[in-house]
DNA sequence: CAAGAAAACTAACAAGTGTTAGTTTAAGTA
DNA sequence: TACTTAAACTAACACTTGTTAGTTTTCTTG
């Protein structure tokens, strides 16, 4: 385990600041401070503001599509495969809700990385939409509207980062467990 | 039907260039230049930026506000009015998707406002609850913890704004109908 | 300890920000 | 037509923005 570089803290600190504000609200010079330096500082160990965005989300971005490829390709049945999928979007979300924040909201604001996120971003939601297709031919899936499915599921994983960090109670196992069972069988009583 | 006034024009491009890039990236010059005049000449129908984001995001909360209050107050089951609040959501974020961006993403930008805009979001927030809490007692709904099911189901619908305009082919009713069936009874098939 | 590298600093820049003041033009009314 | 008002304009302001240049301090290592 490398210790914490310089780079760290302020990739780090910037993503908080940027979950709390948006990526354009906040100045160099709030990074800088919340590190107790100047803002000119900051430049030994990244490049640009922009610099500073396009780690914190292309990591992110890069780790969801790559983990999501394998599950894709995992020889288990479709449900199981959903299941797999909520167990990472919430560990993603317990790491870094920080940067989850930015991955929803500040992505816009990518300028020559855009283009290659939303290639990422594409090939995640086509697996995601592959996977709940096949759930429907095998019959393990309603043939309700394939794309109000995926809606659902994938707007309720998004917004995790929302929520976990206010309910440190809930262990990831259990939560994984609890949101299968909302997101798979619904809430209604039988 | 009173006509478009210029002030409707400005909330009306602002709400879109903030669902774009933003509320602290759209910048008055942008407002102005997307309805072909000054920037200065916003100044005789608005009182400034603070006041565009507020006409937004308060007009849309006391309208959630309120129209929850009455559900809530209804006499029918508690899954009916889950669906009632669905419908509301839908319909909301197909006559102001906009809007909704702003309340979902520039929330944290307001000043004076913020404090009161909290206020309608919890109060909102607690009736969903109650009615939630309510449909756990009379065993219309699943004793899962209660703050997931809730949760499930609000980023949902938070998350409408973004996926409706994108599919105009699917009308509120049928999504309505739709959207409730996978958030009410999930989506294994059995 | 000496030397080189890493990381902080001060000072400044050019461009862009929201907003105001004062003025001119267009629209509506008597 | 004359008058009033609404809504546009130009010009400027004080301040903030990301970033660079050049310098000094601190840390690391032989």
């Amino acid at each position: 385990m490398k210790k914490e570089t310089r780079k760290d803290q302020i990739i780090k600190i910037s993503a908080k600041l940027f979950k709390e504000k948006g990526y354009a609200a906040v100045t160099m010079r709030d990074i800088a401070k919340a590190l107790d330096i100047k803002a000119a500082s900051l430049y030994n160990h990244i490049s640009s503001k922009q610099d500073i965005l396009k780690i914190i989300i292309i990591s992110i971005a890069e780790e969801f599509t790559d983990k999501m490829n394998t599950i894709h390709a995992s020889e288990v049945s479709c449900i199981e495969k959903l299941q797999q999928i909520i167990a990472l979007h919430i560990d993603i979300a317990y790491r870094n809700s920080y940067g989850m924040a930015s991955l929803n909201n500040d992505w816009m604001h990518l300028e020559e990385q855009m283009e290659y996120y939303l290639e990422l971003r594409n090939s995640y939601e086509d697996n995601f939409r592959s996977i709940i297709n096949r759930g429907v031919e095998s019959r393990e899936i309603k043939s309700t509207n394939a794309e109000i499915t995926l809606f659902s599921i994938l707007s309720t994983l998004r917004s995790l980062y929302l929520w976990i960090p206010k309910k440190e109670d809930l262990n990831p196992e259990e939560l994984t467990e609890n949101l299968s069972q909302v997101l798979i069988d619904g809430i209604r009583n039988h």
